[in-house]
DNA sequence: CCGGATCCCTGTCGATACTG
DNA sequence: CAGTATCGACAGGGATCCGG
């Protein structure tokens, strides 16, 4: 479900100049195929705070359908980022909340959150110039 | 372009209990939506060496197709994070190299790539596990 | 050698409706 | 309230050809 890998995902024989960089784009890719959908990690940073449930999840992130949030949810559970806890009442009652390997997610996605606010202003500014510079011309 | 922002994208006014996490959340979105997609932090990854040629970088990614290796690049250089040198000689010659903005970038993507090579057992294991509970019963 | 344009297929997402 | 199934719309991405 990668971006490209052999069925080992292990032994790549590049030709032989850096095998570190190599490592590091694959890890990443990885990274990006589970936290770097639409709605993962909204989920995540609402989870943050605390338990919740479903519906709860549903106002806070906002603009989420029925249908995504659930598969988001449970694609978390699936990789052990989220626990799922469901209380056979009626009205049934299912809460959400972060593992602590999500915790641990959370400084390094912070950190990229910061560089995003950081950033921000440049990276607009050169899509500014650049859009500019490509329509006039 | 992002996932849902206000038309000012500053106010927004939740109910009332938090404020960061969801000015977190959006400049996570915006993050993603840069480098979320398929090749980017390839390319990126790719180039952090140095400067490199479009054909090299095709080589040295692998996988990549041409069209999505130059809207990537496109990508990028609109965003500031890619210098584009094209030298007008026969046959032509361009070569790309990371921008200071870009090299900035690097650190906190480390750090993810870095936990993502932490956890990846942690997380096949708790997919294997998720598997097996769903499937068997 | 590099970039753009076109065609087409596939996966992903949203809306809706239905079960427990 | 929580979850599932189905369907249709749409964008992402690969192959290929052509032009500078």
């Amino acid at each position: 479900m990668a971006t490209n890998e052999t069925t080992n995902g292990e032994t790549e024989l590049l030709h032989d100049d850096e095998v570190h960089p190599a490592a590091d784009c694959r890890a990443m890719g990885q990274v990006l195929d589970r936290i770097g959908d639409k709605w993962t990690i909204m989920v995540v940073g609402a989870l943050s705070h605390g338990p919740m449930r479903f519906n709860a999840l549903m106002r806070r992130i906002g603009g989420v359908s029925h249908r995504m949030l659930t598969l988001t949810l449970r694609r978390l559970e699936r990789d052990g980022l989220v626990k799922r806890t469901a209380f056979p009442t009626i009205p049934p009652r299912v809460d959400y909340e972060l593992t602590p390997l999500a915790h641990s997610l959370i400084g390094p996605l912070a950190a990229l959150a910061q560089w995003g606010e950081d950033h921000r202003v440049e990276i607009e500014q050169a899509r500014a110039e650049f859009d500019q510079r490509t329509t006039e011309k």
